[in-house]
DNA sequence: ATAATAAAATTATGTAAGTTTATTATCTAT
DNA sequence: ATAGATAATAAACTTACATAATTTTATTAT
């Protein structure tokens, strides 16, 4: 009748006094945290009188662009969402001027996505105050601690894609 | 013409050459991180045969439940979701046998839900993906890279929370 | 050079995963 | 006993996507 849950993973590098308790939370607060800076995005968002996908594609297009520009299918795959979902979210960027479209001269297809001068005038408002944030964010880490947090993540990420690529089931 | 994109942090802790590519490099790879684990999580509700939240919401009661079971919004608060939404997923669990509501004998207004027997098959049946999932999610990490990993996310998620709480902006 | 095929963007439509608002039943404090 | 507060729920709406179909332009094979 009294049901106890199974264990999550077996080794024991992962393991507390033999329970995975720690190992869940930390999964737990995994998404919880990209949750929180989802969050943080969506206020900046509110704040630019745009959505939180939109903030996120423009701030894609303003720190990759180049002087040449992005396509939308560059777009879709960096942020990993289909080009009609581009397509729709920047039009609306365009229309309150903040990406400017313009035709590719390699491809009569595609065209070029910028950020617009009003756009970059407005990253550069907000950037004051993101640095503030993200100051704040990691404020108790040190410089080793930092390291090892990119280095840990980075090789999480890279087995997280392995995985998924063989998924067991489905 | 030649705009740059400004930086998004100070503290020197968390700038190499005086460059935040890394840190920036970081916070995308954690939502990355956050989005591949809910990939893998909606690929095994499929396999239920359900959706993705209705497996989160399962899988909490499943963990949380202990005798007694959890209410609506105690759910709808741990998963930070609105109560009409539990409400919603959790009635598509009941009509499929994976979770049994019943009435709350200290609160008239209240109910209970517990993961029905059905419930904790389907969970026991999944366990041992889970745990090889698991297992080569995290197959990388020595015993103290774990620990390590789970301090530093539980001070930052921590910290996210206060910066969350007053954000300069909205 | 032409025909077939592929690729990029777009339009139209559909859907999943939520939210907000309103309602009802019960509880708590005066 | 009454006046709020709270729990669940129902109804309606919104957001953030995806899929399918279409158009235009490129590429490839003949």
């Amino acid at each position: 009748m009294d049901h106890q849950f199974p264990k999550t993973v077996t080794r024991q590098e992962l393991l507390f006094e033999d329970s995975d308790a720690k190992f869940r939370k930390l999964l737990y607060e995994i998404t919880a945290l990209a949750d929180r800076v989802e969050t943080m995005r969506a206020t900046f968002a509110r704040h630019f009188g745009i959505t939180r996908p939109q903030y996120n594609i423009l701030f894609y297009i303003a720190q990759h662009q180049r002087d040449v520009g992005l396509t939308t299918g560059q777009v879709a795959t960096a942020l990993r969402v289909s080009s009609p979902h581009v397509v729709q979210e920047v039009n609306q960027l365009v229309r309150v001027n903040l990406i400017e479209k313009s035709p590719n001269p390699d491809d009569g297809r595609s065209v070029l996505l910028r950020v617009s001068e009003r756009g970059f005038v407005m990253i550069d408002d907000l950037a004051p105050t993101l640095r503030d944030v993200n100051d704040r964010l990691f404020q108790s880490l040190s410089k080793s601690e930092f390291d090892q947090l990119c280095t840990l993540v980075a090789t999480i990420l890279e087995d997280a894609e392995g995985v998924i690529s063989k998924l067991p089931v489905d």
